[in-house]
DNA sequence: TCAAAAGTGTTTAGCTTACACCCATGC
DNA sequence: GCATGGGTGTAAGCTAAACACTTTTGA
C-alpha cells in the first residue's frame, strides 16, 4: 500500500460564451476566501469524496455563478507542485460552452461576484488560472478545424452572419461570406426558417436559421475536416 | 478551508509501439500487489507529494518496465468513484510513443513481468485500464489527421513502406503507395539516404529515409490538415 | 527467368477560392 | 434615394484520386 499522500483535488471550469458584437467571453468569479481573496478566478473547488468529477464541476458552477452548463468536456489536469499556496493541489480543468444570454449570473455565498470577461481583456487571475484559460482558448480555436461549432454558443435561431462572425473571431481573420455559406450549407446542419431577424441595425433583415441537432451531433461525433 | 478529502492520486501510462510486421502494441505489466494481483495492467502508480505528474509517470515506467520515454503527453483523467476497489482513486493517464526495438523490457521488483501486447489482442486488464487504452487508441488514430506521426515509432532510418504501413494500420485501410509518397514528399519531412534496406524479404531493396526533425516538430507544433 | 516489392508520372474529378451584382430595409 | 447589410452564382486554379508500367533484387 502507498505511503500516505498529502495531495488534494480540485476542479476548475473554463466556460466560454460568445457575444456577437463583443467576441469570446469567459466566466470568472471573485473569490470570497483566501488565498487570492477578492481576486478573479475560474469557478471551481474541491472534489467531494463520493462525487464524480463532472458532478463537482456542475455543482461549483451552479453554486458560485448560478450557471447550468449543457456542454462540458475535460480539458487538462494541472498538477505542478507550487501552483497552490495551500500545498499540493491538483486541479482537473473542464471546458464548457454556453450562450451567455441564457443566464442571469448570480453570485452566491461562495463568490462575491460573477461576470463575463472578454478573453482579450482579462483581469489578473488567481493561481495558474491565466495559463488554464490559455490552454482552453487553444482548445476552442482547434475545435473548429474538426468539429462543427456554434450550437451551444448561439441563440436557438440566428442569422448566418452570426455564425460567420463566430468563425471569424475564432480564426482571427475575415472569411468570404459567400464561400462560408456554401460550406455550411454543404454540411447540411442548418435549417432555414420563415422568419426574419428583427431589425437591430440598418440593411436588409437576415433570414433566421437553427441547427439540425441530429446532424450536428453526428458530425461532431464523426469529426469533420473543416477548413475555412 | 475544505473538509478533509479522502481521495488518492495515481498516474497511468499508455505507451504505444509499432512493429511493422505486427502492428500497434501497448506496454503492459503484471501486477505484484493487490488488488488485481497477477493481472495485466498499465504501468503506473501513486504520485508522490512533491513530484510533478510527468515525473511520476516517468518514474513508474522506469521502475516497473525499465522503459524510458521521450514522447509523453497527458491523455485524460479518470475519476469515477468505484474505479478502484481500494477507495476513491483518481488517475491521470498519459500517452506515450516509443520504438519497442530500442528497449529490452525489464520487469523489476514492482512488476513480475512486462510485455508488449498487440492492441487487437489484449488480455483481461486490471481496474478500468481497458477503457483507458480505448481512449488512448482513439487519440492515436485522431492524431494522424493533424500531426505528422512516425518519428517516435519507427527506426532512425526506415523505408517509406514502413511509414505507409503505419498509416494503413492506424487508418485501418489500404493507401495508394504513389499518392502517399507524393503527400509525404510534399510535406518535406523526409531526408533520403544513399543506403538501401538490408534484404529481409524478396524484391528490390528500398531506399532508406529519416525524418527532418526540425521540420517534423515544426509541423507537429503548427498542426497540419493531413488527409490520406 | 520468374516472383516480389520498389520506383515513378499523368489524367481526371472535385473542391476551394476569388470575385460582382442585385435585393430589402431604415433613414 | 441612398446607405447598409443580405442573398446568390460562376469561372479558374489547385489539390486529391485513380491508375500501369518499368526496375531491381533473390531464388
Amino acid at each position: 500500500m502507498p505511503i500516505k499522500q498529502n495531495i488534494r483535488l480540485t476542479v476548475d471550469a473554463v466556460v466560454f460564451g460568445y457575444i456577437p458584437r463583443e467576441g469570446i467571453v469567459v466566466l470568472l468569479i471573485k473569490r470570497t476566501i483566501p488565498p487570492f481573496l477578492h481576486s478573479w478566478a475560474l469557478p471551481g473547488g474541491f472534489v467531494l469524496d463520493e462525487e464524480t468529477l463532472e458532478a463537482a464541476v456542475t455543482r461549483e458552477l451552479l453554486t458560485e455563478a448560478g450557471v447550468n452548463i449543457n456542454y462540458l468536456e475535460q480539458l487538462y489536469t494541472f498538477g505542478l507542485p507550487g501552483r497552490d499556496p495551500r500545498g499540493r493541489v491538483v486541479s482537473i480543468a473542464y471546458f464548457g460552452l454556453v450562450n451567455p444570454t441564457n443566464f442571469k449570473l448570480a453570485a452566491s455565498s461562495d463568490a462575491e461576484d460573477a461576470s463575463w470577461f472578454n478573453i482579450k481583456d482579462l483581469p489578473d487571475l488567481a493561481f495558474d488560472h491565466a495559463a488554464i484559460i490559455d490552454i482552453a482558448v487553444q482548445r476552442l480555436r482547434n475545435k473548429i478545424r474538426y468539429e462543427p461549432i456554434g450550437f451551444e454558443l448561439l441563440d436557438k435561431k440566428f442569422p448566418i452572419a452570426d455564425l460567420e462572425k463566430l468563425y471569424e473571431t475564432l480564426l482571427d481573420r475575415s472569411i468570404d461570406r459567400r464561400n462560408f455559406q456554401k460550406k455550411i450549407n454543404h454540411l447540411g446542419i442548418l435549417i432555414a426558417h420563415n422568419e426574419k431577424q428583427k431589425q437591430v441595425s440598418q440593411g436588409r433583415p437576415a433570414k433566421l436559421f437553427s441547427f439540425d441537432e441530429a446532424r450536428y451531433f453526428q458530425l461532431k461525433k464523426d469529426g469533420i475536416a473543416f477548413e475555412i
